[in-house]
DNA sequence: TAGTTACTGGTGT
DNA sequence: CACACCAGT
């Protein structure tokens, strides 16, 4: 639910940069033919053409829609290209999109604070970059301005926005009698354009953006004239824009809290929140919601930008609609053992590129249960210490699933021989790797996450704990995951230290390469060859 | 029997 | 903390 948090002291300068239809550029610049042909993404095609994912504008003016099947696609606009997402393990491959994003992202974060808010959009604060230009080179002391910025949106600039709305345009960007909060706003028109200028340069994408003194609002103003374009919105126009603004429209309120407040409260636009007081509000919606709703309606958002270039968590997932519901222990496995392969390659490129590695692992599944009269259950998702390599996350995982499913059936499994009925079937499985925190990295050192002991007495290099072998401190602490491979999992001890064991049995399982083990790990190879057992420890 | 999939992030308990 | 549930793309 959203928190309300309170307004920062002073105007922000807060941009939100959206890729526009991004699958479709990044297959557009693999296979620059497809560049200005209707062009759609799609995942799968055995059934009913395969569902869109993505698609292009020049296919958006055949009436084209995200909604579609592959085949009411083709019916609409007949010519349209359909690109398939990769596969890879049976599964579609999104690797090649978040890479992208990586690129679009490295570039954005060069001007002020950068967050990393989906696969395709970021957020920017660019209050510190906006009030330096403000201070080196205004906008009024410019004799010409970048023919670029001039087709920027300026929401409430005239009633047109289409003629000679350049030259309105630059007189807005440069008037020097504007108050300080439009001469910062008008200063992070120019930096926006700049960097989005410096993205198609340098990666070929389009985006559009929004310019405010919000997330929220430059969230709303981002989608306001895409592709390509940008769109800012100066203070004095934040009323007139929200208050025909379908309630829907808002970031948190496209479901069920903005259907209630339709249905409970006859709300239909942003400015028909207006007419309830606070108190109201958060009697109906509690103290943070209701607070939250209250500043919204006026265009009050203090959430600050987060900078965080890289995403807090990896999943695999899968879903297995209808009739392909599986039925069968062995191809859950089956399926599992795909997705946590490719969990585990995702870890460690993480681990390579980011020096980064990630302490939880989660199973979640959704499954009917056809002996109940009720046949929709909800199946427990399951989580554990996670240890790195592909056999290890795979065998958890699989225990994670057998846990989850005896809780699922109520501990009255039905026996499952051969590929008879067995009473469930599963109809998405996904695995995720969470808790992600750094690894010694120069300045920032694992010695900030690893306050026990050091058993090694080195002093200049520690050891992630999921890689080590540590034998528990005492034979057993309380079982949370009596499930599980008892003796290799996790025990909490008092003074919150917490000791992993792990078997280096199968460190060569590990699929990384040997340089980037040593470079990372330099003492991995020393605790192998003194003792064979080792321990490391650290406080949650 | 979910045919908008495969991800993400966030909050509440 | 583990887990449920919501929301967005």
């Amino acid at each position: 639910m959203p928190v309300a948090r309170p307004d920062s002291s002073g105007a922000r300068i807060i941009a939100h940069v959206d890729l526009d239809c991004f699958y479709v550029q990044v297959e557009q610049r693999k296979q620059p033919k497809l560049r200005g042909l209707p062009t759609a993404v799609v995942q799968y095609n055995e059934w009913k053409g395969g569902g869109l994912i993505a698609v292009g504008y020049e296919a958006r003016n055949y009436g084209v829609k995200r909604s579609m099947r592959g085949d009411e696609a083709k019916e609409v606009c007949p010519q349209i290209e359909l690109v398939q997402v990769p596969v890879a393990r049976g599964k579609a491959d999104l690797s090649s999109y978040r890479n992208a994003g990586s690129e679009v992202v490295s570039i954005l974060a060069r001007k002020g604070r950068c967050e990393r808010a989906s696969i395709d959009e970021v957020y920017l604060d660019l209050t510190d970059a906006a009030e330096a230009m403000l201070a080196q080179t205004p906008p009024e002391s410019l004799d010409e301005v970048d023919e670029e910025a001039l087709k920027s949106h300026i929401l409430g600039l005239e009633s047109k926005d289409g003629n000679d709305s350049k030259a309105t345009v630059k007189e807005w960007l440069c008037r020097c009698d504007a108050d300080h909060r439009d001469k910062l706003l008008a200063c992070g028109v120019l930096i926006v354009t700049e960097l989005r200028m410096q993205v198609l340069k340098e990666t070929e994408f389009t985006c559009s953006a929004g310019i405010a003194h919000n997330k929220m609002l430059a969230k709303l103003a981002s989608g306001m004239n895409k592709p390509a374009q940008q769109t800012t919105v100066p203070f004095s126009s934040v009323k007139g824009l929200l208050d025909s603004l379908p309630i829907k429209k808002m970031k948190q309120l496209g479901g069920k809290l903005g259907t209630s407040l339709q249905n409970e409260l006859g709300v239909t636009t942003v400015g028909d929140l207006l007419k309830f007081s606070e108190d109201k509000l958060q009697e109906r919606y509690g103290f943070n919601t209701g607070t939250w709703l209250w500043n919204i309606a006026r265009g009050i958002s203090g959430e600050e930008v987060q900078a965080r270039l890289l995403p807090k968590s990896h999943g695999s997932g899968k879903s297995f609609p209808g009739p392909r519901a599986l039925k069968t222990v062995a191809s859950v496995q089956h399926w599992l053992n795909q997705l946590c392969e490719e969990l585990s390659e995702r870890l460690c490129s993480d681990l390579e590129q980011n020096k980064r590695i990630a302490h939880t692992l989660t199973l979640h599944a959704s499954a009917f249960k056809s002996s109940d009269s009720d046949s929709r259950k909800k199946f427990p998702s399951k989580s554990c210490p996670l240890r790195y390599g592909t056999a290890k996350i795979q065998e958890d995982t699989f225990n994670l699933f057998q846990a989850g499913l005896r809780e699922f059936l109520g501990s009255f499994g039905v026996k499952t021989q051969g590929s008879h009925y067995s009473g469930w079937r599963i109809t998405a499985l996904s695995v995720s790797a969470s808790k992600i925190v750094p690894v010694l990295s120069g300045t920032c050192s694992i010695t900030k996450y690893f306050n026990g002991p050091d058993k090694f007495g080195s002093t200049s290099e520690q050891l992630p704990d999921n890689f080590i072998d540590a034998a528990p401190l005492s034979p057993s602490g309380s079982e949370s995951y009596s499930t599980l491979n008892s003796t290799e999992l996790q025990n909490e001890l008092p003074g919150e230290q917490v000791w992993i064991e792990h078997s280096m049995a199968d460190l060569g399982q590990l699929e990384m390469k040997a340089n980037t083990w040593n470079r990372l790990d330099p003492s991995c190879s020393i605790s192998k060859q003194t003792s064979g057992r080792s321990m490391v420890s650290f406080r949650n």
